[in-house]
DNA sequence: TGGTGGATTTCGATC
DNA sequence: GATCGAAGTCCACCA
């Protein structure tokens, strides 16, 4: 990896074109071809970035990053403050606890909680538009559920889709659809209500603790 | 801007839990309170990362990076292979060419792309669920565009939702819909003309090409 | 401050 | 390779 902190001025172009008048920033190469642009604020994307595969041209005044696609970046260098090189050998990958996933695999353990008899018959229920992520009985009706971590009226939408499609079968002509969530938007809540959808809002905490009792009984 | 280059290991709990086992990656700490976690490969995005406002604590072992919204980096240090700070002055702005903007503005110029007789009435026309891109008229009757980078099935839905609320004036019963983007997918292509809603693919560097003539006929 | 929609979204799974 | 949905999405705009 190699990190340069210089005065220079940025122009792009291919999906829109951008320029970044001349001021100090970092540009950082990675190994694979990755360069970045960095401001000393804005949060965690950079002003300005190529992602591999690319090929980069570098003399005293410009890098210039070209990737397969006629996207192009041309870092105009006034001024190098330093550069350094560093190795950093391999990359350990992130390692990350679900989010909607673990949300789902919770509800697909305890449906319960989203009405009262609810069973699970399959996760990622195919339809022909693509799955639902529960499909579920209670003691009189199938119930279709769509799962997300906050849900939008696209949600209410993409379930609502599914439910056209899963009635065309008459044996689940008569099924139910219900939205969870950790957060439903006030808009996605009006629309489900105007399409006869259910709307839970689940704590996936709470949902954790459930499941293992012990751990909560006992917490101090 | 501090640039830290450190073997070390990172402990995220917040929105999800995620951890990176021990390796050598770079630590980046902006000024506004930003801190990024590197490596050497993976293209813009940071492994791991803090949003500001952010309160730090550091003392040799550790940093520990926290906001205001019980989020929680920890990055464990093992062992500083480089720390240096860098004074970067001021963050100029960076300037951008539109994407779907710059699409929107060359179609309300030349809205005689989309269709034969199409003049601009008006870009975002008002609705009372907001507002439609652009709204034209024909020789006989009036047309919502929705422009798009690229088109789904929700800009359709998003639309169609337009389209609705357009048609309770009766002045606008008649109202009809243009799907309008760089690239539609085919979905979206079926769901639209399943909902009388048109498709046009417009590709922007042609556009901006016919309203400067001068500058391709004489192109080499 | 919260909601909504765009993004050079990126990223991954799946077909 | 194309497509579709999720993301610690982030981010800006607007009420």
């Amino acid at each position: 990896m190699r990190l340069i902190v210089a005065r220079c001025e940025v122009l792009y172009t291919g999906r829109l074109r951008a320029t970044l008048p001349e001021a100090t920033r970092l540009l950082i190469l990675k190994a694979d071809g990755s360069v970045l642009i960095h401001a000393d604020a804005g949060g965690y994307r950079p002003l300005n970035w190529m992602t591999p595969p690319t090929v980069i041209d570098e003399d005293r005044e410009r890098i210039l990053v070209r990737n397969t696609r006629d996207e192009r970046l041309e870092i105009r260098i006034a001024e190098v403050l330093s550069d350094v090189t560093h190795e950093m050998g391999e990359a350990t990958p992130l390692e990350k606890d679900g989010v909607e996933r673990e949300l789902q695999a919770e509800l697909a353990a305890q449906p319960e909680v989203l009405g009262p008899g609810l069973r699970l018959v399959r996760r990622e229920w195919a339809t022909d538009i693509g799955p639902v992520d529960l499909m579920c009985r209670d003691d009189h009706r199938w119930v279709a559920v769509e799962v997300k971590r906050i849900a939008t009226v696209d949600a209410v939408e993409q379930l609502v889709r599914y439910l056209e499609r899963i009635r065309l079968d008459p044996g689940l002509a008569e099924c139910r659809g219900i939205l969870a969530a950790q957060r439903i938007r006030p808009q996605a809540r009006t629309l489900a209500e105007a399409r006869g959808v259910a709307c839970v809002e689940v704590d996936l905490e709470l949902l954790r603790g459930t499941r293992e009792p012990e751990l909560t009984l006992f917490a101090v």
